[in-house]
RNA sequence: AGGACCAUAGCUCAGUUGGUUAGAGCGCCACGUUGACAUCGUGGAGGUCGGCGGUUCAAAUCCGCCUGGUCCUACCA
């Protein structure tokens, strides 16, 4: 083996060496175990959030497989509708100068199945570097053609049954992408914003009780003027009960609209009348609906202002007797510019009556950045009240459980609250709709238009043609667990992996994914998608900021696996930016934060910095730092296991048969691997991957490497050793490492596998690879308490005489003598039964036990339990240093008696707490003080010198 | 506005039903190339557990209020 971790040479080899063996594949036998995963966009990159994931899924994957189950970890891409088709559209434009519009629906699908297959395979790539051992043989991609048939199939009966449905209807509509997108994809931002308040005149010589000819209303959106339809005052506002059922002559626009009344005017804000554009905003939207007034659209699809509006009823049915006229000035006119143009107007003639500046909050779409716009389109819609209720009731009781459990209640909240979902999109890249149109405009919901046609009893010779729009992404997404299972059919899959165990997510996709998939789920199957939810938070950068490009603080899995120059680091964070401006700064931060680029630190180190960070549900701060000390725990186990091969390679490890004996370091070590195993087992069970992995940290590094490798050096170098003995301790070795390395595989399996393969015959164990070894099983018959006393015992001594070295500045190579006394028989005979170890590991010259403490010489002293470890002082030792050391030892011990003391003086201490708490309490007091009375004995003496 | 979560050593974080001398890693200080490992070893310094109040014999832990931070939902004519 080489003499440090060099993690690229071994990692991508045994990839490919499990995937050519095919261990990913379920074994068919055992207790099913199965992982959905979340599909990745199927152009895009991994990131650290994907990172994080894979290593929680994997690990769980791994440890269920070694556990015999028979595990699948279903992996796939999504087609992610917006997101690849405006990538595709960008390339398009920079590479050929066109738009989607000029290659036309089809052209432009086709160069988005193009940039798929050409690009599709990075993001797989990626998974595989992280080391994921999903099952390639069934990869699966959101528009492939089962799920083409899933998708068609659930859109027709959920039409045949009413819980779809089309209409006209406000919508959230972007007017960048041309498209309306949901409730979810519209981001709330605050703004600087400003409040005009204008004057609507009365109509026909009416006035207010005041004597004015006008009603003063207030909005931010001044260009919606255009498309009012009433003006709303509160039925219990007694300034305007005269005024209701008067009239208003628009402004600009001269359309005479009624003044009603509504509770939704609040009578405490700014003058209390309210202008009310039906169909450019979602409350007056509600308040049309009650006052049944005309829905009167303004805007085109870009957002600019139309020649002349267009009226509609409540049922989106064109409305003929409204006045649609509007001013000439405004027609074409983007909405920004008609607002500026607007307010001039208003001004000029005299109805401006104020102008505030207040903050307010504005809709953005998530993906175009370009503020949304309430707009009445024809969409379609799922009607999702009755898909909720079961959706709600699954994991009420328990069939569903959230993970931790304090996102139920969000899940609960939004459930019960939830909207219908505007599932259309005007795109050109995803599942169209399985609708066709007749000349006249019916609509058939049908898998084809041949099953259209024959369902209708329509004739060849009426021209049928599908509805334009695609579906939703998350649409295709919500059928995930089970369209991957081969669904609509009934297959031996679906019957054996759904529903899956357990779901592995973001909380930021609770409402866009997860509820729409246990909804979609429960209608078709009948079934949970998952049983379990394990809900994992965001992968921030070291200052507790979300990574993204423009802040240019992104870094890249790969880049802390594989390692990457200063340089290329801070080309790929400034280069290709939206905002160039920026990038002066970014590359000044990234030299300061990582002067020497980054180190290569291979995936298993990257893999057990997430889990060691992976507290359940809280965003984690990724820590640099961590990921340096885990790259040297890799390491810290190379070596450790470079001297159990040295030791053992070629010599007897009782593998064979023959005499074995155990030693006390051997019975304690083996005693400790099965409290390490519980531990590991627990914790993974209760998705505590910070917790399995500390254990396991915490046993390799300070149980095996820093004890009882030394101990074993004694045994298996220095003469007087027996051959069992020598035997008993290669074989703990061996067999303690075989374990260990079992029991760290699902966490980091490049590093376990790569150095098993080499252990496991020397510890007698059969098998191709640690993947498909049993996990290891705690053996309480194997706990060995006494053991366990014995080696704190001598751990004890050992320190103690560190400690004196080190405060009594001896070199820490130089033999001393040393005095044991005052303690019991045992402590006596563990000092015979161990002198070779105390002897090896604290640099001893001789160590001897003094019956009578009256013959000590002086020495420092430090105790072990009631026992007193003496290092003569002749010659040695700075009597200052000493009574300094012992001073600040003494006040050390009074400190602690005296809050004992305080807690024994307090009358109802004793009587209430319960008596096991007082005795433990009158314990320690008594060993402090014993402890306090050597020192200050010893401090007398020296003292007296 | 409603709600959730968080606040423990310089930094990143553990601390399960209230009883621990409050822990780990990194960083820091001192010493050290003994035959697995300087990506290391040995020893050490460093915390009134955000603040105030309450419950209790006993609070980092339970309750209330406050401050600071993150986020979600809703609304802002």
């Amino acid at each position: 083996m080489d003499k440090t971790y060099q993690p690229e040479q071994i990692e991508t080899r045994w990839y490919e060496r499990w995937e050519a063996d095919n261990r990913f594949a379920p074994s068919g036998e055992g207790e099913p175990f199965s992982i959905m995963i979340p599909p990745p966009n199927v152009t895009g990159s991994l990131h650290m959030g994907h990172a994080f994931q894979d290593t929680i899924m994997d690990t769980l994957t791994r440890w269920r497989r070694m556990q015999g189950r028979n595990t699948l970890w279903q992996v796939g891409t999504d087609h992610a509708g917006i997101a690849t088709q405006m990538l595709v559209e960008r390339k398009v434009a920079a590479e050929e100068g066109k738009s989607r519009h000029d290659l036309g629906r089809e052209a432009f699908t086709d160069k988005i199945w193009e940039w798929k297959h050409e690009s599709g395979g990075h993001i797989t790539r990626q998974l595989r570097r992280m080391g994921a051992s999903v099952d390639w043989s069934r990869e699966r991609f959101t528009m492939d053609d089962g799920f083409y048939q899933a998708v068609q199939e659930v859109f027709v009966r959920l039409y045949e049954e009413d819980l779809i449905y089309r209409g006209k209807r406000l919508v959230n509509w972007d007017p960048t992408l041309h498209t309306a997108i949901s409730d979810l994809e519209v981001e709330n931002k605050d703004q600087q914003g400003q409040f005009w308040h204008f004057r609507y005149p009365l109509a026909d010589g009416v006035t207010t009780d005041d004597g004015k000819d006008y009603l003063v209303v207030a909005t931010t959106r001044p260009e919606t003027l255009l498309g009012d339809s009433a003006v709303a005052v509160n039925p219990e506002d007694p300034r305007y009960a005269s005024l209701v059922g008067k009239f208003v002559e628009l402004p600009l626009v001269g359309r005479r609209i009624p003044v009603v009344a509504d509770e939704h005017a609040d009578m405490e804000k700014g003058s209390g009348c309210v202008k009310i554009t039906p169909a450019h905003d979602f409350n007056d939207y509600e308040v049309g609906k009650r006052q049944n007034l005309p829905l009167i659209n303004v805007f085109s699809k870009d957002a600019a202002v139309l020649e002349a509006a267009e009226a509609f009823d409540l049922q989106g049915r064109p409305l003929a007797d409204i006045d649609t006229s509007l001013p000439a000035a405004y027609a074409g006119l983007g909405r920004f510019e008609a607002r500026e143009r607007l307010v001039a107007d208003m001004d000029a003639a005299g109805l401006l009556e104020q102008v505030e500046t207040v903050s307010n909050t504005l809709p953005f779409g998530d993906r175009s950045g370009d503020v949304i716009e309430p707009l009445l389109t024809d969409q379609w819609f799922v009607a999702v009240e009755e898909l909720a209720k079961p959706a709600i009731a699954a994991v009420e009781n328990g069939d569903i459980e959230f993970v931790p459990k304090n996102y139920e209640n969000m899940y609960f909240a939004w459930m019960r609250d939830i909207q219908d979902w505007c599932i259309s999109r005007q795109l050109w890249w995803g599942h169209r709709i399985p609708a066709w149109y007749d000349e006249s405009g019916n609509v058939y919901v049908a898998r084809s238009a041949e099953e259209a046609r024959a369902k209708h009893g329509l004739t060849d010779d009426v021209a049928l043609t599908q509805d334009e729009d695609v579906l939703d992404t998350w649409f295709s997404s919500g059928l995930w667990t089970f369209g991957t299972l081969g669904w609509p059919e009934q297959t031996p899959e679906l019957a054996t992996f759904h529903p899956s165990s357990v779901l592995v997510t973001g909380f930021d996709i609770i409402f866009f994914w997860v509820a729409r998939m246990i909804m979609m789920t429960l209608k078709f199957t009948g079934e949970v998608p998952f049983k379990q939810v394990y809900v994992h938070g965001l992968v921030r950068d070291a200052q507790g900021q979300k990574m993204s490009k423009s802040k240019g603080n992104v870094l890249d899995p790969i880049d802390l696996i594989d390692g990457i120059e200063l340089e290329t680091l801070v080309e790929k964070r400034t280069g290709n930016m939206m905002q160039p401006q920026k990038a002066k700064a970014i590359a000044k931060a990234t030299r300061k934060e990582f002067p020497e680029g980054i180190e290569p630190h291979g995936t298993d180190a990257l893999r057990y910095t997430f889990l060691s960070q992976a507290t359940t549900g809280r965003d984690i701060k990724f820590d640099m730092g961590r990921l340096d000390g885990y790259r040297n725990f890799c390491n810290k186990l190379w070596n450790a296991s470079r001297y159990v091969l040295m030791n053992a390679e070629g010599q007897d490890c009782g593998a064979a048969g023959g005499d074995v004996e155990l030693s006390l370091a051997d019975r304690w070590i083996i005693s400790r691997l099965q409290k390490t195993e519980a531990q590991v087992t627990k914790a993974m069970e209760e998705f505590r991957f910070d917790h399995a992995s500390q254990a396991l940290y915490d046993f390799v590094w300070n149980e095996y490497c820093d004890w009882y490798l030394e101990l074993s050096k004694p045994v298996l170098w220095d003469d007087g050793a027996s051959d069992a003995a020598k035997r008993g301790t290669r074989r703990t070795l061996v067999r303690v490492l075989e374990a260990v390395l079992r029991l760290a595989h699902p966490m980091m399996p490049y590093i376990s596998e790569e150095i098993w393969q080499r252990v496991a015959p020397l510890a007698g164990v059969d098998g191709e690879s640690v993947m498909t070894q049993p996990w290891p099983q705690a053996d309480k018959a194997l706990i060995d308490e006494a053991a366990t006393r014995d080696i704190e015992w001598l751990k004890g001594v050992i320190v103690a005489i560190r400690n004196i070295r080190a405060e009594m500045n001896i070199a820490p190579g130089k033999p001393l003598e040393a005095l044991l006394t005052k303690g019991t028989a045992g402590d006596s005979e563990r000092l015979e039964a161990n002198r070779l170890f105390l002897s090896k590991l604290a640099k001893l010259e001789s160590v001897t036990w003094l019956d009578d403490p009256e013959q000590a010489p002086l020495s420092a002293t430090q105790l072990v339990g009631e026992m007193e470890v003496l290092v003569p002082m002749a010659g040695l030792i700075d009597k200052d240093a000493e009574l300094a050391r012992l001073a600040k030892e003494i006040e050390k011990q009074d400190k602690l008696i005296g809050g004992i003391e305080k807690k024994l003086g307090n009358d109802s201490f004793v009587a209430k707490a319960p008596e096991a708490v007082v005795q433990k309490e009158r314990a320690k007091l008594a060993d402090f003080e014993a402890a306090r009375k050597v020192l200050v004995e010893q401090r007398d003496k020296i003292a007296a010198l």
